[in-house]
RNA sequence: GGGCCUGUAGCUCAGCUGGUUAGAGCACUGUGUUGAUAACGCAGGGGUCGUAAGUUCAAGUCUUACCAGGCCCA
């Protein structure tokens, strides 16, 4: 049997598990929060800083969880506990984008699945199918939410397909209507034809695409065997073909084939002995494609002389002119492009300016028009009603035979695709309703509120200043159209006989408040007469006809600033300034061209400027060698796998301790060290709390003038990090937090602080001034580590703070713990430094000893010390023997330092371990050092 | 292809307006403890700052090019 249990040690005492157990733990604390109702308690609280607002920026009610939720979740949560703890009121409304075309997609998917189709069902049954789709994704991201630990109002989260929202939506075109903003406008706009609509440029997704290239030949008018050659990647576009564009910057030559043996038979057969305009540049090029080597070249001339040339179309029945285009290159091709004003953004303004026919032969289906056969020579090329795809071979083939095409083959590039089909999208002019940017002044006050929110150092981290503005500055009118089914409709009513819509804000209003009451069905259920009740047209009401189009999904979450933070009685404070709707949103960078975006135009439109104060981004979530995850190549990692195996404090350290303003890297081997770092948090809390279960603070707190000098240090640098902390928080830096707090906690508490004042803590009397003394700074070294990593480590702090504080409310209501001002005492910390260097000097003087095997720790060393004399002036007045954990220490003042180290005489107590000249002292305790023997005496007595 | 951004020890991060031998923590190695024990102490090894040029008396810190990666756009 030990000695261990005949001393009256006073070790530390605790239940607090070293091993957290937190995938088990987390969901009871969770439970506890709920039934406590933090998030109410939170804004029931005093705010004297007054109201925070960040306002959650609505993820997409369709698909899983993945860790850039959880990243973009978790980084909110740092804000808005650390903002409450900094004595804000923190109101968090988290919210989902319902409407659009993902869920309506998946919807159509499902019933595609069940042999039907939407065609069968009504526009209503559409919808509400949608709305079960991303009622159900809602439920699961809720869930989702709640295991990340976020306090938030999860209870009563803003959908945009609410009715209250839909009709908040309603006002919000309708207050861009009124501004004038809104028009009705043809453009050339990227169309899926599988899913029938244009597509927002979020939509549009990249892909390698196999095309048909094709050189094409254009007879020039009043002249015979010469043509004008085009290339281009899209055959299906021939039939729109309105012109040929130059460039005025760009020579070109005519080029005669000569027949030759080495060349292919069709080129000899139809094209030898003609000539052929194609660029200077582009001349080898273009032979080596079609493999001619025989040919000759006239002199080079200027685009210019192009001016007045008219083409004959290879085989419609049109005749085109030629254009100056600034987009024409030599990059590739033959210098001459075909343009198609209905199938491109470019061909669509050269063809509007020269006054062209702009008209769209391509149905939203994908098929030809009934007209485009009116324009054919209709020799045998009938177009109308065929796929646009299916009828490039038809195409082709009566080139061939009109001896119009040079050269065909397949050629690989990136082409647009729909991010949810991946179909191929073109180009198609139609009407669409559109807001515009200039006239307006949207653009120019979104340029300004971008200027405004730089000024107060708003962009968060600084480069999305440049970023956004360079978007804003560049980007053309939006097109707020989609021909679907799943969304808020474009409330617009026309006038058939005026051809005016009706834009004044009132009628808006009344088919908003049906919209209030019915949801967006009432557009269609309702008539035009129930729908404008409570508004008088002034023309014939008979003559309106109803908008089908619905609006951009972007546009929904682009007005939340209006119909969440506006609409909502609970967001309502008085303490905020009004004119800005939200202080802060916080997504990833990719949202400069989404939610930030589309919020700021609508912002500038309505209210004149943006409605956020500041914008924080984060960059992505990659993986440990930096790439991006993707399903191919097989490096996702699932967040619920990441919670269940670590826990969700180990993610948020993970986070935490990341710069998220670049991308974010994750591999098992990351979280694995962030489990390591978050064990030396843990210990320490463990560490406190044990040696703190026979403290009361209210009994034995001891006075800061009556401390020792080292608990004055302690509680120096805590300040120091305190403060360092919340200026971190402030900036939204939480690696910093991180990275000062574990440092702290690893270094001086650890390594310094607890490692020596474990003899005191163990072998003081009990009520000793110098154990009492530490326990204080133990105490508030407690308080200070967990307010300040709560918002952080959510979980933990609170398991902490109800071990030691069994009485009180929630650490998640409490403010950052604030110690003392005068706590901080710089040239305290200054002095320090030097004393810990030359304990690091003497520990390192120790080492050879070690080494031999001669002393195993400094308990058995005598050091005497000759100090140099900065030093010593330092250090003079303090016990260094205490520091050390030395049998012996003594020093003298030098020139300079030299240590030198023996092995000590001193025989060993048996209760503190410690060798010691006094042993035996207390005739009583005989084996004990008098320290020792008075301990075992006072607790003795303390006890009976 | 264009715009914006990033690249410091095995990992996560510091390095202010360019100025002595580039700093932390974790991990690692050696070692000690066994009264923080699947914890803790002590000591130590390890980067020339993505690569290459350039500006400068002086560059991780400025310029250019290239390489790798990310976001956005075409």
């Amino acid at each position: 049997m030990s000695d261990k249990q005949t001393y009256t040690v006073n070790l530390p005492q605790t239940d607090f598990p070293m091993r957290a157990g937190l995938p088990q733990q987390e969901p009871k604390w969770i439970k506890r929060w709920q039934e406590e109702g933090i998030y109410n308690k939170m804004l029931a609280k005093d705010a004297p800083k007054g109201t925070f607002l960040l306002h959650c920026g609505p993820p997409y009610a369709n698909g899983n969880f993945h860790v850039g939720h959880v990243l973009s979740c978790s980084l909110k949560d740092f804000v808005v506990r650390s903002k409450m703890m900094a004595g804000y009121r923190t109101p968090f409304v988290p919210g989902w984008d319902c409407h659009g075309l993902p869920i309506e997609w998946k919807v159509e998917q499902d019933l595609r699945k069940n042999s039907s189709s939407k065609d069968e069902l009504s526009i209503s049954q559409l919808r509400d199918l949608c709305r079960k789709e991303a009622k159900q994704w809602v439920g699961a991201q809720k869930e989702d939410w709640r295991r990340i630990g976020v306090v938030a109002d999860l209870d009563k989260p803003y959908l945009t397909m609410d009715k209250g929202n839909e009709a908040g939506i309603v006002r919000a075109l309708g207050a861009m209507a009124a501004s004038g903003a809104v028009y009705r406008g043809v453009k050339s706009v990227n169309w899926s034809t599988v899913e029938g609509t244009a597509l927002a440029e979020a939509e549009i997704e990249y892909q390698d695409h196999t095309s048909m290239a094709i050189y094409v030949t254009f007879p020039v008018v009043g002249k015979d065997d010469e043509y004008v050659v085009i290339w281009t990647t899209t055959p299906w576009t021939m039939p729109a073909n309105r012109a040929v564009a130059y460039s005025d910057e760009v020579e070109y030559v005519a080029l005669t084939i000569k027949a030759d043996d080495s060349h292919p038979p069709h080129i000899n057969e139809h094209y030898a002995g003609k000539r052929f305009w194609v660029a200077s540049d582009l001349v080898e090029d273009f032979a080596s494609t079609l493999k001619i080597s025989e040919y000759e070249t006239t002199e080079p001339q200027l685009g210019t002389n192009f001016a007045d040339t008219k083409l004959n179309h290879p085989f419609m029945d049109r005749i085109v002119p030629m254009l100056a285009g600034d987009h024409v290159t030599v990059e590739s091709g033959t210098g001459f492009v075909h343009i198609a004003p209905a199938h491109g953004a470019e061909d669509f303004e050269l063809g509007k300016k020269a006054g062209l026919d702009l008209v769209c032969p391509v149905a939203g289906d994908g098929a030809y028009e009934e007209f485009v056969d009116d324009d054919s020579f209709a020799d045998g090329l009938k177009l109308a009603g065929l796929n646009i795809w299916k009828a490039q071979d038809a195409i082709l083939t009566h080139m061939r035979e009109k001896a119009v095409l040079l050269k065909s083959y397949k050629y690989k590039h990136s082409y647009p695709v729909s991010w949810r089909s991946k179909a191929p999208l073109i180009f198609r002019t139609t009407p669409q309703w559109f807001v515009e940017l200039d006239k307006s002044g949207i653009r120019q006050k979104a340029l300004q509120s971008i200027d405004d929110i730089q000024k107060n150092g708003g962009w968060i981290p600084e480069t999305g200043y440049k970023r956004i503005r360079g978007m804003i500055e560049g980007r053309p009118d939006w097109c707020i159209s989609r021909q679907r089914v799943w969304g808020v409709p474009i409330t617009i009513f026309t006038d058939q006989k005026t051809g005016e819509p009706l834009m004044d804000k009132a009628a808006f209003e009344a088919i908003a408040s049906k919209v209030e009451k019915h949801g967006i069905d009432a557009w269609e259920t309702m008539s035009t007469a129930e729908l404008l009740e409570g508004y008088s047209y002034a023309g014939n009401i008979a003559d309106l006809e109803k908008e089908t189009d619905i609006l951009d999904v972007w546009f929904d979450s682009g007005t939340t600033w209006l119909h969440v933070l506006g609409l909502r009685d609970d967001l309502q404070y008085s303490d905020r300034d009004s004119t800005t709707p939200a202080d802060l949103y916080l997504e990833g960078s990719d949202q400069h061209r989404g939610w930030f975006h589309t919020s700021l135009l609508t912002g500038a439109a309505i209210i004149g400027h943006a409605p956020y104060k500041a914008v924080l981004t984060h960059g992505f979530v990659v993986d440990g060698n930096g790439r991006k995850m993707s399903k191919s190549v097989g490096n996702v990692i699932a967040p619920e796998k990441l919670i269940s195996q670590y826990g969700m404090d180990i993610v948020r350290l993970w986070i935490a301790a990341s710069d998220y303003r670049e991308d974010v890297r994750v591999s098992n081997d990351i979280i694995k060290s962030t489990t390591d770092s978050y064990r030396r948090l843990r210990n320490t809390f463990r560490y406190l709390i044990g040696n703190l279960s026979d403290f009361d603070q209210s009994k034995h707190a001891v006075a800061y003038n009556d401390l020792p000098e080292l608990e004055k240090w302690v509680l120096s640098r805590l300040q120091t990090e305190m403060v360092e902390a919340q200026k971190s928080y402030e900036q939204y830096q939480f690696n910093r937090v991180y990275q000062g707090l574990h440092n702290f906690c690893a270094t001086e508490l650890s390594n310094l602080y607890f490692d020596i004042r474990k003899d005191a803590l163990y072998c003081d009397v009990k009520n000793s001034e110098r154990r009492r003394a530490c326990q204080t700074v133990l105490f508030a070294l407690l308080q200070g580590l967990t307010t300040h990593l709560a918002p952080l480590l959510p979980f933990t702090t609170d398991e902490v703070w109800h071990a030691t504080h069994t009485d009180a409310e929630s650490i998640h209501l409490q403010p950052f713990f604030a110690g003392d001002e005068a706590w901080h005492v710089p040239a305290l910390e200054e002095k320090w430094q030097t004393i810990w260097g030359l304990r690091h000097n003497i520990n390192k003087a120790v080492e050879p000893l070690r080494e031999q095997g001669l002393v195993k720790t400094n308990a058995t060393t005598d050091i005497t010390a000759i100090v140099a004399k900065d030093v010593y002036k330092v250090v003079a007045d303090i016990n260094m023997l205490e520091l050390l954990m030395a049998a012996e220490f003594s020093m003298s003042e030098g020139d300079s330092t030299e240590i030198k180290v023996a092995v000590t005489n001193h025989g060993k107590c048996p209760r503190c371990w410690q060798h010691m000249a006094d042993i035996g002292t207390d005739a009583s305790q005989p084996d004990l050092c008098s320290r020792c023997a008075d301990a075992e005496i006072n607790n003795a007595e303390v006890a009976a």
